[in-house]
DNA sequence: CACGCTATCGCAACACGTAGCGATAAGAGG
DNA sequence: CCTCTTATCGCTACGTGTTGCGATAGCGTG
């Protein structure tokens, strides 16, 4: 469903220019309130959770509107430059414009996340593309678990040492 | 963490008088409030949400409190007699005692899901396991994407019928 | 530039959980 | 059966989003 355009920009940084031009293309507006997301976007690398993408907003409007920055934030996504995975917690975590689609590793232990590059999560989910016919959404995916660390930790720990 | 004991009555079935003596023991305490919860349990088949739950109790006790509910809930996985895993939504879906650990697929057209079991699930997981040392959770894996029909579907309509 | 359509806004209410707190009661021990 | 410890309870307030609605304001058109 979501269309992701072509960039002229290096990766991990959005085109507010070019995201403005889409928005009208598509009979949608450009409003400040949308401009300020975005500029908060812009200087945002990595993943965010969408309270974190309003209190950022707030800092620079405290006016700012929960349901506003959401619903922007939703927009955004179906057009392509924001992805959202969910964190161990099971809430959504937002991506600003990876650079490459990739799947993600969350240790239940530790925290820790790794990302898996599209090769690596296309491994992963090729038997269910070959058994079930099944497009995974390989953005979405995150896989909860323990780390190698946390496991031989465990291991060297099996109980608590009396 | 969660310790899943043996059980000798019929799997997806949750012998209360077994989690009654094991709760005793571990000197938590066996009260109404869990003996009902219990209870909505045995009653339930497949996938739950909490807010499902709370309302199955309240029709036996409208007195009922959500946060009772939920950490009985969370009581209930620590001891192994319910798993869960994220809906699309990111809101979490209760396994009561599946038979075996299974993944899930879910496509986020049509909405339906799949269960995959162990053996497909750990396919899934292997090159992570290979490459990270990582110790998938299989039973809180859910892959999102496009399922085979609604995938053929697109294909079969690119754009609108004009 | 003024007009009109309607996308978007802010607000208030709601939904789903979570966390802290003082009161209650489970249940172990005598 | 009484006592004592403390796990659990219900309550309230909070956190994080979502939804419906009436008011506002983009922006395409003349
Ligand atoms: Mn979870
Ligand atoms: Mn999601
Ligand atoms: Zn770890
Ligand atoms: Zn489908």
């Amino acid at each position: 469903m979501a269309v992701r355009p072509d960039r002229s920009v290096a990766s991990g940084t959005i085109a507010w220019t070019q995201v403005r031009d889409e928005i009208r293309a598509r009979g949608l507006r450009w409003t400040a309130q949308r401009r300020r997301i975005l500029e908060v976007l812009e200087a945002t690398r990595g993943h965010v959770t969408g309270s974190e993408l309003v209190e950022r907003c707030r800092e620079r409007d405290p006016a700012t509107t929960p349901s506003t920055v959401y619903r922007t934030l939703d927009v955004l996504e179906e057009l392509g430059y924001l992805s959202h995975s969910h964190s161990a917690a099971g809430r959504e975590e937002f991506h600003v414009m990876p650079e490459a689609e990739h799947a993600h590793l969350q240790c239940r232990v530790c925290g820790r996340t790794w990302e898996l590059d599209a090769d690596e999560a296309e491994s992963v989910v090729d038997p269910v593309a070959r058994s079930h016919g099944f497009a995974a959404d390989l953005g979405h995916l995150t896989i909860l678990g323990r780390c190698a660390v946390c496991v031989s930790a465990e291991a060297a720990e099996p109980r608590l040492p009396a």
